[in-house]
DNA sequence: ATCCTGACTGTACTGCGAGTCCAGTTGACC
DNA sequence: GGTCAACTGGACTCGCAGTACAGTCAGGAT
């Protein structure tokens, strides 16, 4: 129970790889259990259909995401108690942290999971939208803690602020992706952060 | 040949309609057929597979976005001379047309391409690639216009910049059909707008 | 009038992958 | 020794992509 891990999380671990290097449709259930050493009875014992799947992938997927945000800006805090500079740096660490993947970030699930979208059951697709809107909570919370300090040189919608940092990462991630460039996803972060800098000039 | 669209055309608006909605693996070439009023063999005649129908689609989706940044930025510029308003009144009349669009903006064939482009060639995926690198190009020119007038408040990479605005709408499109929203993309636009007002305000 | 060609129709076939069904095996623990 | 969870293995159906090819049909070219 320790020393090999359990099969359940050998198929998502082998899936996960698979479906974010060429995406879903083109992952076969087939290859995914060749990997995983297992029987075609098998995956479908503990997966009812790739529905399942999906959804399992997407839960693990957005527990990690969610898991690393908060990692990461617990550990700017520690760096710098101004919630102007904690984002700062939280977006420095962030933008390092997908050039440091040797091979690109894998690429986020959720822009792949919504363009295929009725592939997948409503369950998939309600996990997919809860993921952005706790995000969209999450950077609206901070950048409403950064204006109890700093006066926004511009009025901004702070909904649509905090959807900014998921958006810019999807979006230099389908950039990365498509062009097969290395780091367009932490140019596109850094210049949001740029972009943050210059929005919270001066303080109140 | 002018009273009814020939099949070949008549095959793209049928796929390009039902792709946009469900995606390129989920739509059949069964339903695409059965729309366009054809036989299984009447489209192999015309597509020797899925891959060419892809290529085809995104050619013309390609080339009609090209057209339209073409018109959006002419229209800017009759408006008002100076390279930065002109940039700033195209964005507008860009967010404005992706509100307009009542079931919310198709989605961009470019990130669904770039998620599933296992499925694909190298062909369809080189197009992909193109269209982005032009894009790049047209809008950094256009800041590059910019800075001769205006300077920066903020060193930016002018490539990065560029290929923010695909990322931006991109990012948005993402947002939008996974939340199920209407505006996020343009949102994101007008959010991105006020970036460049704030990042060029002062004259050289 | 005839021939040719491009644009199809219609049918029959292969092959792959998802998903179902189920009978049987194996190892752990109670 | 019995029970149960975690499988194996094989046979089957179904939908869809793609192949093959024979035949039809309308409209020029000659």
């Amino acid at each position: 129970m320790d020393q090999k891990v359990d099969t359940r999380s050998r198929i998502l671990n082998i899936a996960e790889a698979a479906v974010l290097e060429k995406g879903f449709e083109a992952t076969s259930i087939e290859e995914i259990v060749a990997g995983a050493e297992i029987s075609r009875g098998g995956f479908f014992y503990h997966f009812k259909d790739k529905n399942a799947l999906a959804r399992a992938m997407l839960e693990r997927y957005i527990d990690a995401e969610n898991a690393l945000y908060d990692d990461l800006f617990a550990r700017a805090r520690e760096l710098n108690d101004d919630p102007l500079h904690c984002m700062l740096i939280g977006l420095k660490l962030l933008a390092e942290m997908l050039e440091e993947m040797p091979t690109g970030h894998p690429g986020c699930v959720i822009a792949s999971t919504a363009y295929q979208d009725r592939l997948f059951d409503e369950g998939v697709r309600d996990l997919n939208r809860q993921a952005i809107l706790g995000w969209r909570k999450r950077f609206r919370g901070m950048f409403e803690e950064i204006t109890q300090v700093y006066e926004p040189r511009e009025a901004v919608n702070m909904d649509a602020l905090g959807d900014m940092v998921s958006g810019v990462v999807e979006g230099g991630l389908v950039l990365q992706r498509a062009l097969r460039e290395h780091n367009n996803a932490s140019e596109q972060i850094m210049l949001f952060r740029t972009y943050l800098k210059l929005l919270f000039a001066d303080k109140q």
